[in-house]
DNA sequence: TCAATGAATGACTGGCAGTCAGTTGTAACG
DNA sequence: CGTTACAACTGACTGCCAGTCATTCATTGA
């Protein structure tokens, strides 16, 4: 009996037809701004249909932004697959970081905006904990790569893993989301270059990172770029 | 003729209840869920008189948010002021900002949110060019004692003063967002105490910037703590 | 006492998230 | 083929709230 599973597919399909709307909608417009309406509209479905398959506004940008992480972790493990040292691996992962930043810089906003409380506030238990563990899983991948620099002696062994991975995310992120903001407004009033900053940035804090041993090696052995 | 100044006086009081009334509010439910109704009933003024003072929601949420920083800013003077060394103003820096983390959890959470693009775009132009004067002196007061760090030559002279600048301030505003969003959820599904992340975190950058001459002298002459 | 001026008011408007009673389309059954 | 059952879908409607504006009120100066 087809029926079931072509009926399974088709409510799939259209949960996906309803987030390709939402993430034009989100992307053009933010979640502030952007309507359930136009999103209904878009979709060619009524506003109640979509509340058929998603809680609320909230719910669904947030599933938009899923999406979203799943590519970047995607993105992640592809990088780092090919590399023969962790540290190697890390530097990778610095890189499509950035390129993520620069090729999909609507999902990027999303996924910072949806660091705020206020928004989680207002999401279901299920979306959150979804989220929650899509979020797990990629602090475990840098994390881990962390740990494993330390033991192949690359990386310090005073430093704490997670701590290092927070930093190292943090710090990135937030100069990132600053070039967002306005990167023009930067470059005008105070003639600082915020892509520079941030290369300058994730060199200065990997090399801080590094045993000297490390740093040594990397010295005979330059990288291509 | 008295009158033009008591009606001055009485005009500035307004706004400032107005201003005690909002923070109450925003305080307590976000910009989100804040409404302009309650604001007014705290204010004991009608809805409109609100609107003769702020032009919207938005506007006086960043006007509450401006008293933040001007307090910070403050705080930042009063700080590095006493310190002999760029050095050791950048660290009563740090710890006067983790103070102010602690003690103003709501302006911080405040600071932080108003970087949101989408929020800005729904400002007056007034309101956008006195925050970015407010923000200015910050910057350029972290900026000039990095700056001066390095013409003592306690900071690596490699570096860019605004872009250390840059990646310690964000670096630092981000790990604290992340407690402000939930340092129990680090805590309980990763065993990782933010707080700590953060103390590591900052005495691992001032470190890393400082000379083999300035670490040196440190080890010397440790600090009180 | 009486305009004149400006501050304050609050009922009202428009827009939007979210709901729900009703409609439609489809499968299963006799 | 007619009928029932059921799930998917619809869109008019509700409630809420930011922001407005015609009106009221208070003060001042003549």
């Amino acid at each position: 009996m087809g029926i079931q599973e072509r009926k399974e597919r088709e409510k799939t399909q259209r949960r996906d037809d309803i987030l390709n709307a939402a993430q034009e909608v989100f992307f053009e417009k933010g979640l502030q701004n952007a309507t359930m309406d136009e999103i209904a509209e878009k979709a060619e479905l009524s506003k109640g249909t979509i509340y058929l398959y998603y809680r609320s506004k909230e719910d669904l940008y947030l599933a938009v932004m899923m999406r979203g992480m799943e590519l970047l972790y995607t993105m992640f493990a592809q990088a780092t697959g090919k590399q023969r040292s962790a540290v190697e691996a890390l530097r990778a992962l610095a890189d499509v970081y950035t390129q993520f930043f620069h090729e999909h810089r609507s999902l990027f906003r999303m996924l910072h905006f949806s660091q705020t409380p206020q928004l989680h506030k207002q999401v279901s238990e299920e979306m959150r904990t979804a989220c929650s563990i899509q979020n797990m899983k990629i602090w475990n991948f840098v994390q881990e790569l962390i740990a494993r620099g330390i033991e192949e002696g690359d990386i310090r062994r005073d430093l704490n893993p997670i701590a290092v991975a927070v930093l190292l995310w943090s710090a990135t992120t937030s100069i990132m989301s600053r070039i967002d903001y306005g990167a023009e407004y930067w470059k005008s009033t105070m003639n600082v270059d915020l892509d520079t900053v941030l290369r300058q940035s994730l060199e200065f804090l990997l090399d801080a990172l590094m045993t000297p041993h490390a740093r040594e090696q990397l010295r005979q052995q330059p990288s291509i770029s």
